[in-house]
DNA sequence: GGAAAAAACTGATCTGAAGCAACTATTTTT
DNA sequence: AAAAATAGTTGCTTCAGATCAGTTTTTTCC
């Protein structure tokens, strides 16, 4: 699947679902250490898990829920990417000099989220390099999406950014093509780059050309090959 | 210099230029195993040096020259970064799966790069951990800086996203407020995600209300203040 | 050193998409 | 259950910035 969207250009989706599991590198040892340096935190629909500029204190591990990364300045947003269960966050934090965070993380739906302290984290980096290899590999599928959605952002006009972004909940967040929105129409306008009444002028043309579906908060995607096409043609 | 331009919002800036050095991490033995799978290679100005979508058979390392870094498809180009000389480029491409290129690098200049064997330089994270820890690092410097592009991109005007463009030109790529340009307009495009001729005339309109002076490919910045002032407020 | 090609520039036109204002529907609050 | 607040929608207007078509300057290379 990835590989069928790889092949057609650059890829423009903006979730990040890594299945295998990092913790399964981890020694008996190891895996204690996290498990006495972390917790799991609820979160509820709305609420901010860290902001940008702050020190990082942790790594997040989100178990449960569905979050955007995005940046905030001004009335200006830009969300970088959303994220689905089993995904580690503020992996960006870490390194050398400053650990700041580069951008604020907040929740769509209720979200548990394990806390794990961010100097055990690296310490576990600097003394197991499959580990660290592995992270390596996570950072670097991130980076090739958010090129991906820099590219379609910057280069592409609102038919095709909206393609991508509705091809993109379907087939990375919900694994379906009918799905019940947890976002706003501002935030697929920050997810886009368009403004909210611009997303709802696309979203009914769609509708009205038969390529979508949708009732309130439910969308159908009708026809994929097409929506495929105006993502690709921009 | 960085504190005072991260204090101020979310950096914007398209160069990467890390100093410490990851080949002091190394062993002995893996400096001896890097020299002996690696060789030194000049390109010459404007030649490509490797494309997106191939597989990655070498980590560069830019040790003279200027490159840049981007995607491209159809006639649409985006600049992701330049690159001065001690950067590794072709890091993005190391990860589990597929390690094909994200991205196409050519040159500006007359560049020397060192073509490392990326099979070594995997085991090598694999094996040494300091190693791979200062590698994650650069990488998330790296994505901070992206990240600030992508900003500045999407939610900057015109004159805010030229302004970021020659203050990093200035502060991270010449290290100096008077520069001879060897980009085209052109590229100067692609790395604002403006047209050519918007580009002309941005920094007309620049020269005239004295923030810049020109001649040809000769830039100076005169008021780097109020520079910094229209690249905030977009 | 002169022709050809590429890059730089200019002005005029056109348009995609934002902004605004008003209105409706849906939640949330009390 | 009414009131308030938030989210969604629509039509109209405006404008930033692309595109086009042409001219001038600079660079390249026989």
């Amino acid at each position: 699947m990835d590989q069928i969207i790889e092949s057609k250009g650059i890829s423009h989706c903006s979730v990040f679902n890594y299945n295998q599991s990092w913790y399964e590198l981890l020694t008996e040892d190891e895996k204690l250490l996290i498990d006495g340096h972390s917790v799991s935190l609820v979160f509820k629909k709305g609420e901010t898990v860290c902001k940008r500029g702050a020190f990082a204190s942790h790594i997040y591990f989100l178990e449960e829920g569905l979050v955007k990364v995005y940046l905030e300045e001004r009335n200006k947003n830009l969300i970088l990417m959303l994220s689905t269960k089993n995904n580690l966050l503020g992996l960006a934090a870490i390194y050398d000099g400053n650990n700041k965070l580069p951008y604020t993380v907040s929740t769509y739906t209720n979200s548990t989220i394990r806390m794990i302290d961010i100097q055990i984290f690296r310490q576990l980096l600097k003394q197991n390099s499959e580990f660290s290899f592995h992270i390596i590999s996570l950072l670097n599928e991130k980076t090739a999406q958010i090129y991906g959605r820099f590219f379609s952002l910057t280069q592409k006009q609102l038919h095709g950014r909206l393609a991508d972004i509705l091809l993109c909940l379907a087939n990375r967040i919900f694994k379906c093509n009918t799905f019940e929105l947890p976002l706003s129409r501002a935030d697929l306008g920050d997810l886009t780059g368009m403004s909210t009444e611009s997303v709802i002028r696309m979203m009914k043309e769609f509708k009205d050309d038969g390529l979508i579906a949708m009732h309130c908060k439910s969308i159908e995607l009708l026809d994929v090959a097409r929506l495929e096409r105006i993502s690709e043609f921009g």
